[in-house]
DNA sequence: TTGAAACGTGAACAATCGTGCAATATGGAG
DNA sequence: CTCCATATTGCACGATTGTTCACGTTTCAA
């Protein structure tokens, strides 16, 4: 039972900070039955390995430089993640999912619940990353080219690795979608690399937020009946939404934000 | 009890390791009724072989979560990245670079002038993204499984695409680098997967901090004198160094850290 | 401004570490 | 069977690291 070295310690102050959690040195002198200068040493020495932040009374987790994209963006973020949260719930444990580039997506990997044994592929670097702390969860890389705009890989190489995959269920990141223009992207690569992608999936699902809603871009992805799923925001205007039920899409609703 | 041979101790410490849990020098030596320097050496053993992590007191389980990149930031970042702003001096612009898995290899990245052009190739998920802000750089990613252990692509597709290459110039991360051991590795499929890439390039260079020089991990990747380049640290070891000039390897000693 | 709590530093002390050495198995070759 | 190489162990030593305590300083809040 006392089987941890007297130096875990440091090791367990040091993943709550990872978690994102602040902690006091009281309360962890206590908790580890310490003199409160053996716990501020530590913090110090953590604080000095850029793990964390030095406040009076304790230590502040530091996450600042970790999130690569636009993930720092507080309003968007909620929004997103709601989104991202009733995707995931459709996720059933064992499957294969694809998780295409966009920044919505890459919340879903924060709203997985822990412990879900998957096995998920990508095209995305941010969502790769993020996906690589999970031990309960397989992850595949579609290599290539990295298109720096998309910050992935969409090229032909991507293409044909998507093409030999069975998989589950996609979620397709789309720039717009609409039911004229169907779910569209801005750049002529990605495009075609979501189309081999829907073609190789079971289920397509597309999480679309507000400003997309109802938009076009200049390469035509699918049309919108092909989307198995499409993850509307809880305040989705009626217009559009109505009028993409009507051609066929299954619309379903995010809660809203807490 | 004390009638198993030392081999089963070993592998039952390893597999409390493996199953998570964090073992003490003190409780295991009362357990085992040994002497705690047994325990410590089979300890020390178990870290060599990639097993663990030694803290003071005991050993800790290395957990696939405890990403090794972001940790490493302490007083090893400053020594090794003396060691990768070497590495990356040479470097010339125009070429092919890739960049293998790795912490020091991850500090390149940082090392590398502003506007270089340079297109580089990589299978680490943590080089890949450091590299995606570089607009100024060519970015191929190495696709496949990602080995959780190695936080990259180091699969029969991995091993196939790297096949494919004509690379000026790789950075091969190495595990252990002595003369009788060449240059080794932890895990198998890791050492497989760095042997097909340094047969793609044409020069093949090394970076070993002082704590990997003159050991070995269990498998072999090359022998030391198909390194082209070895750099070492400005205050390494005397000893394994001149043994490793004598074998033929091409050292080339870091400036010290500022 | 003032008091209490938290802080950093340095010294004293305890635990742990690594290494060299000698003693004791174990196992194969002659 | 003997001999030798190898592996493993325990012990002693100096070196390193962690812990606590004492003391003066800084920070926070009233």
């Amino acid at each position: 039972m006392s089987n941890d070295p007297p130096l875990a310690r440091r090791d367990q102050i040091a993943a709550r900070l990872a978690d994102g959690q602040s902690v006091s040195s009281a309360t962890l002198a206590a908790e580890f039955g310490m003199s409160e200068d053996a716990i501020r040493r530590d913090l110090r020495l953590l604080a000095a390995q850029g793990l964390c932040r030095r406040v009076y009374g304790g230590a502040l987790p530091l996450q600042i430089g970790s999130i690569p994209f636009d993930q720092r963006s507080g309003e968007d973020r909620d929004r997103k993640f709601a989104l991202a949260r009733r995707g995931a719930e459709l996720i059933e444990p064992g499957e294969f999912v694809f998780l295409d580039n966009g920044s919505t997506n890459l919340l879903i990997v924060d709203a997985l619940p822990d412990e879900i044994e998957l096995t998920i592929a990508t095209n995305s670097l941010a969502i790769a990353s993020a996906l690589a702390r999970r031990p309960d969860i397989g992850l595949l890389m579609v290599g290539g080219a990295v298109d720096p705009l998309v910050g992935g890989c969409v090229d032909a190489g991507a293409v044909q690795a998507v093409a030999m995959m069975n998989i589950d269920r996609c979620f397709l990141g789309a720039c717009s979608v609409s039911t004229e223009g169907g779910v569209s992207a801005f750049e002529i690569a990605d495009a075609t690399f979501k189309r081999a992608l829907a073609d190789s999936s079971q289920r397509v699902i597309v999480l679309a937020t507000n400003e997309k809603l109802g938009t076009s871009a200049p390469h035509r992805i699918l049309p919108t009946d092909r989307i198995d799923q499409l993850v509307i925001e809880h305040d989705a205007p009626d217009g559009p939404a109505s009028e993409l039920t009507a051609h066929g899409a299954a619309l379903l609703r995010a809660a809203p934000a807490p």
